[in-house]
DNA sequence: TATTGTTATACTCTATAACTATA
DNA sequence: TATAGTTATAGAGTATAACAATA
């Protein structure tokens, strides 16, 4: 960046992209948030569905380690899927002390009606971009998410620390 | 999107810009309160006094309006920076209600240095870019800023309700 | 009657620690 | 002795409403 970090006028916040990303991260999170109201749950859960729809029958600690949240703060994501019926705690097969949790048929009934929620989401936050750029952007964030080393599907939101 | 959208397999998440930008932007506003730490400031005192470089010597109220921040909050907001001898509440010319909000000179000598911080996140950020790849990027962000109607200085993390 | 700054209250979240039952 | 799940407690942060002074 150049000179122009001075006091009589420090660069818009606009220019920068950590601003950019942040602005943008939240409003989409924001946005995610009030259109998944409707189907009774939040992103978080969302993102908690969406990877047992991949790994069903896990302990919870397995499942808070993967989603980099701590197994306290597990057990009541789990009871909200659990009293809207979408996952059940079963006995886990070799190990008594934990529980192995599946998705219901509800949950895979929802799944889909989430997913388009997201998708719709999507469609309209790059309406005006065409394919090549939308391409691009995608490919420039996932080398961004590369290089920071996110973790696939782990939101740092909810590992600790409030942020903003 | 492809039909994809099954309960099966639901896309990764880190194929969607906005889980992308969520978790990019996450990161990156906690980094950026964790450099800032040493300052003794937080990333939204940061946005106040970038903001108060341009436009010393309003009230309150404007400045809660600029930012997107309820005016409630603001008088916390001054109230840390004023702690800090940041910033100094002067009589308003006008309104007798209002305080007219200063930068001092401590201001004008802290904000090179977070400026500095937020480049050195910046730098860090995109050190594996080359220069097309940033411009591109910057621009990419700022057309979906424009498109989701993103103003200047708000942050939407500091409006109202919690996102995740 | 409306607005500015302020304060107090209540509420939501989350972090921490502790407990139990198993390993 | 360590770990999985759970629960309780306390703390931070925020929203809401109300108030005094002034417009």
């Amino acid at each position: 960046m150049s000179d122009a970090t001075q006091s009589a006028h420090p660069p818009a916040l606009a220019t920068r992209v950590s601003f950019l990303l942040s602005q943008l991260g939240s409003d989409s999170a924001q946005q995610f948030t009030e259109h998944l109201a409707p189907l009774g749950i939040q992103p978080v859960h969302f993102g908690l569905l969406v990877h047992l729809a991949r790994t069903d029958g896990q302990s919870q600690q397995r499942l808070a380690d993967a989603l980099g949240i701590h197994r306290n703060r597990m057990v009541g994501l789990i009871d909200d899927l659990e009293h809207r019926g979408l996952v059940e705690r079963r006995q886990h097969p070799s190990d008594r002390r934990a529980h192995a949790i599946y998705l219901t048929a509800a949950a895979h009934e929802l799944l889909p009606r989430a997913n388009r929620v997201a998708d719709d989401q999507e469609a309209a936050l790059l309406n005006e971009m065409d394919a090549a750029d939308r391409a691009t952007l995608i490919s420039l964030l996932q080398r961004l998410a590369d290089h920071t080393g996110q973790r696939p599907d782990v939101h740092p939101g909810l590992q600790g620390q409030r942020r903003t």
